[in-house]
DNA sequence: ACCCAGGGTCGTC
DNA sequence: GACGACCCTGGG
């Protein structure tokens, strides 16, 4: 396999750190030189900013338009997306002027699943880690400009794993939950091209509750993150601290229904609560960074 | 040295 | 439905 490029028109829609800095994908990083390099399925991709183009290039198992076109959802018009959730209310406007690169990726189906499993109750620099560490051993190797790069592992090749295997890798108690996930998707008990078909998002997220390891917080991640289910709403501890903030002021966040904060989503935000979202949640995690 | 929290889920009461 | 426990790591 030889290096592709693909270009683009610059645009406000697309601003690389916040596609991968607003916690929908663990295996970006930053270079050097201010590009970000990633792996996604067999595809090892740099993406870097010229004057007045978004330049990608790498290692792809197709063709780079459309692997591009298809990951980065270069079809759905973001601009749209924003000025009717700038709309709802001056907080959301807010978050968005913040955010306003940010694009939800599709992602990988399995590889989000295993890697949000991972998530639970968890800080993302351990997550990405462990993710590095399973993709070593149990992935294969790409070389780009001189690195050698590790795809995620297959379901076939992460069932060798044993759950003293994940232990080693430090995935502490998520071991058992991802190796008993991963044999049920090997044997099919739920079977990942069926679960594409089902349109309802309350009846694809029961069917996602079957994995171990996969409530509905993870479920929505999932959801949101892979399937372009854009009308779900994840909530984790940093939604639940925004929405508190923003709407519910309530005096002990904890003791909030995580059900009302999703139907509050919903009222609010509609079919585009998911995106709501990511936006929320990059202004409130990158807001406590400088603090 | 000790405590707390981190993109939650699961078993038990 | 509510409560704790849970493996591990980094930061106060």
């Amino acid at each position: 396999m030889n290096e592709q490029v693909y270009v683009i028109d610059k645009m406000k829609s697309f601003n690389p750190k916040h596609i991968f800095d607003c916690g929908q994908c663990f295996r970006w990083n930053e270079n050097e030189d201010g590009s970000y390099t990633g792996v996604f399925k067999d595809n090892v991709l740099n993406v870097r900013e010229t004057d007045e183009k978004i330049v990608f290039s790498g290692i792809c198992g197709g063709n780079i338009k459309d692997i591009c076109r298809d990951y980065f959802d270069l079809d759905t018009d973001y601009e749209a997306i924003k000025k009717v959730l700038a709309n709802v209310d001056d907080n959301v406007k807010e978050s968005i002027k913040y955010g306003e690169g940010i694009r939800i990726l599709k992602q990988d189906l399995w590889e989000t699943i295993i890697s949000f499993i991972i998530s639970a109750n968890n800080n993302i620099p351990r997550i990405k880690k462990i993710i590095e560490r399973i993709s070593a051993k149990y992935g294969k190797p790409i070389c780009l400009n001189g690195n050698t790069y590790y795809t995620f592992p297959t379901v076939e090749e992460l069932s060798k794993a044993s759950v003293q295997d994940l232990r080693d890798l430090g995935l502490g108690f998520r071991d058992k939950r991802v190796h008993d996930t991963t044999q049920l998707i090997l044997n099919k008990e739920v079977d990942l091209d069926k679960l594409q078909e089902i349109t309802d998002s309350d009846k694809l997220r029961e069917e996602l509750n079957k994995l171990p390891g996969v409530g509905d917080k993870v479920a929505d991640c999932i959801m949101l993150f892979s399937m372009k289910r854009f009308d779900v709403f994840p909530v984790d501890v940093w939604v639940r601290r925004v929405m508190n903030e923003l709407y519910i002021k309530s005096e002990d966040e904890k003791k909030i229904d995580k059900k009302q904060i999703r139907s509050l989503a919903e009222k609010k935000y509609g079919n585009l609560a998911g995106i709501a979202q990511q936006y929320l949640f990059y202004w409130k995690r990158e807001e406590n960074k400088t603090a």
